[in-house]
DNA sequence: TTGCAAACTTACTTAGTAGTAAGTATATTT
DNA sequence: AAATATACTTACTACTAAGTAAGTTTGCAA
């Protein structure tokens, strides 16, 4: 693979992440990177291309992970915890999630884009939801609601932080995914 | 007050919550009305302007439905419920709400917009803590965090739930709603 | 009846967007 | 050495966006 390809992916998730997907241009990605407008075009050829590029690109990232941490053994707690990472990582970085940036854009999306998107987010939902549920089996953590509820209020409350984030100065980030953890504990 | 700028404030709102900030025009809200791109000019002689109304006009909406609870003497279990209320009629509507709308386009919004955008999410998150604390002491509501970071766990909640609904179709958006509430259930 | 202001329209500019066709330099294969 | 593929650039098209200046209609007031 070229590297300039991977760059333009690198950069275009960036830009995704910060700006959103209607406010990035390809001249962001081409002046950053010193190449052409057309250079872009060279390797995706719309801006769809690129779009569902980096979802798939997300959604392989994320299966590594997931997997990497079955194959060491990682306990539930230890998976969640890893999982809500993710998100301090971004918060920190001043970015939004792949799901968090995209999800407002769908209805100028195209259709192979959002329907990774949707890929995506299911993935994601499927394995907080089993996460929870087998957590919860083992006597890991405690929850009153449905797993899918419980993931989806978990997931949702994760994504929408990073945007209320940018709005109240005053959220202490920590202390707001400790509560979401904590809440779980037995 | 002009009905034609009324027209266009309540479109604008409707466009925003619907496609977003970055993905309307000022020709979306003029064909729709049967005027012409500069009639809106002659109102809103920027889109910043626009944007900045819009906020206004749901700052002042947000203040009403509050007093008005406030005078009706609604406790805080009806109060919340209400509150709630708003997003699952927006979720009907596949709408999402103006702060969850808004908030991903944050970098390309005038400063204008920002602040007001700022205001209207601390008077909700404000709102929301103020409800949750009173409602504690007075034995209507249980919750193990602080006040505030409750507040924002609901709020985020609620918020991204809007844009996940897009996503992932087998949410009930009921339970989903009724989970949050139940939560809080002595 | 003239003057004036409100509420527009007409007709335009400027700037940015995605996208394309055709050309070019460089490296690789045959 | 010739042919070809890769990785671009140059130079455009077509379109859409926000925004503006100047003119027009309508109703009301002096």
């Amino acid at each position: 693979m070229s590297i300039t390809r991977e760059k333009i992916i690198e950069l275009g998730e960036d830009l995704i992440r910060t700006k959103g997907y209607n406010a990035f241009s390809y001249q962001d990605i081409s002046s950053e990177l010193g190449i052409k407008n057309a250079a872009i075009h060279y390797y995706f050829p719309s801006k769809e291309n690129l779009g569902t590029s980096i979802v798939k690109t997300n959604i392989q990232r994320f299966e590594e992970m997931t997997d990497n941490m079955h194959s060491r053994g990682f306990d539930e707690w230890h998976q969640l915890e890893t999982f809500i990472k993710i998100y301090t990582k971004s918060h920190r970085e001043q970015k939004r999630c792949i799901v968090g940036s995209l999800g407002p854009d769908i209805p100028s999306l195209s259709d192979n884009t959002v329907s990774e998107l949707k890929r995506m987010s299911n993935i994601i939902l499927e394995w907080l939801t089993n996460t929870l549920a087998t957590g919860r089996e083992k006597g890991i953590f405690t929850f009153k609601e449905e797993p899918q509820i419980k993931a989806l209020l978990i997931l949702s409350s994760l994504i929408a932080s990073l945007q209320l984030a940018r709005l109240i100065d005053k959220i202490e980030y920590k202390s707001f995914c400790n509560a979401i953890l904590e809440d779980l504990r037995i």
